[in-house]
DNA sequence: TTTTTTTGTAACGTTTACGCACCAGCGGGG
DNA sequence: CCCCGCTGGTGCGTAAACGTTACAAAAAAA
């Protein structure tokens, strides 16, 4: 019978194309990758990898290997959210995705607070933004601004958040209406014609949310920004009095294999009260 | 990352229960497979066996894990033949399950044959029954008599095989009418009240195939038989002339991961077109 | 062009995982 | 009853796998 692990080792080369970054994704010298390919290599009747261009590449039959190899992750990562989800007590390492900006501006408190109310859980929080850390097992909990999150995760709606425009009183001081300019995430920023500056164009992109920020207090231009980031600060203020805009929901979510978990539960529970405390200031 | 084996490690010791059973499933000795158990329990959160009843029993989270590693498994079955059918050559390891008798009577020398015809593939002949060899990887080929063979697998039905009673021609000399008895596979045989015997006993139960017949060809009694294994024999003789009854079809069969593969078309032809050249004494 | 980086390969010394032999404890069968 | 077979556990010597280091070739950068 063949080492499972040999299905790794194909679907790991086979997305890193060479030696040494496989290495590094599995934790080992690529000296190493090259024995254990060259030993998978003898047991297989036929070339699974040609050289080519200077990557590996996988030959026709390696990715028939590979489709297999993959469908083997998928039940290689659902038994590591088993694994996570096993632990029934209030111990052991929990992880927690949350956006920098909400971090920031409305976890902070109540995330140290959660820490020290569990002092054997060991919590980690990561400040990535891409919401597919929890199929991955990067994340246990992820908090996310989303209009549609992925229908496989389960968890609830918050609230919306709220988005105004605004722009630093000094920044309104030294510019005359038609000299200010947009700063915004991408080029075409419909919503501006739904603005008290329609017109103005966008002179900043910055995707960033958070260095998008920055430039706003900073009184680099307009922008729109969250009201929970803005509201708070002192010298920003909004552009008029219309309503903030509901612009997506803010969600907490986990995946269905952690959900029974107490530590997934409490955490879940302790940020969802955090961010329903402050839903006015979210909401705007 | 985990290593993808631990996943085997606790599927084959869920279905072998100790650790030397486990050991001999996997290859290794048994303090190879306790030094790896206690490495995967101390990487788990919560332990996956106990030992209880002097065996070890899969907890509750093991059992999930266990679940898991059997879709696993598949998988791996899958890869398995995939390396299988690659070997787009007339050449290496490939392997035929034939029933002893079918082996014996029909197919001794067309084996011997495309061994010869194919030297460079390298020919086993295993004589199990089981028809799930090929699931299994065990076979690449198999020839089985069965009135409906599982659907998944893919072949041909040459004919059907067709069964006579008989008798040693000696056995018929020395005893009477009233003194014969039937040799069977079963006790009860439904099919003896259509023979020219119907009120006779069964005499002797042998479930072997092959052994059944042994014993019919030394003249221990009646018993029904193959017509290809009956006829050639010089001194068995049918009881009656009624025309043979075609009990079961003859398959060739294999799964349909290997269907493509070159060295498994050419045995299936070659077993085919051998076994159809004798549908004349398979069928009676 | 030269230089630098990145590639895979080869040789060497060390660590680690392995098999082997042996042990005691528990059960089933004679 | 005793004995035999099977269980897992322990110590030891070996062999395989590993990381480190050094090296040559090819692509990329200067």
């Amino acid at each position: 019978m063949r080492d499972w692990d040999d299905h790794r080792l194909i679907l790991t080369l086979h997305r890193c194309g060479t030696l040494r970054a496989t290495g590094d994704a599995l934790d080992v010298t690529h000296t190493t990758v090259a024995r254990r390919l060259a030993a998978l290599e003898a047991r297989e009747p036929t070339p699974v990898f040609i050289r080519q261009d200077r990557a590996y590449r996988a030959t026709d039959y390696g990715l028939e290997r590979v489709a297999l190899a993959e469908r083997m992750e998928e039940i290689d990562l659902a038994a590591m959210r088993v694994q996570r989800s096993s632990n029934n007590g209030l111990a052991g390492p929990l992880s927690l995705s949350v956006p920098q900006a909400v971090f920031q501006f409305l976890l902070l408190k109540d995330i140290g607070a959660f820490a020290g109310a569990h002092p054997d859980i060991d919590l980690t929080v990561v400040g990535t933004d891409r919401l597919a850390d929890l199929d991955r097992g990067e994340a246990d909990v992820v908090i996310r601004g989303h209009a549609n999150p992925p229908e496989h995760l389960v968890g609830r709606e918050i609230c919306k958040v709220g988005v105004r425009n605004y722009a630093h009183r000094e920044y309104l001081d030294r510019t005359t209406p038609d000299a200010r300019k947009w700063i915004s995430a991408s080029d075409n920023a419909v919503w501006i014609k739904d603005t008290p500056y329609p017109h103005q164009p966008v002179g900043l992109v910055i995707h960033d949310i958070q260095s998008r920020f920055l430039a706003l207090a900073a009184g680099q231009g307009l922008s729109r920004a969250a009201c929970f980031m803005a509201d708070p600060h002192p010298d920003l203020e909004p552009l008029d009095d219309t309503p903030p805009t509901p612009l997506y929901g803010l969600w907490v979510l986990t995946h269905p294999d952690l959900r029974a978990s107490p530590k997934v539960k409490a955490l879940m529970k302790a940020m969802g009260d955090a961010l329903a405390r402050q839903r006015s200031m979210i909401e705007g």
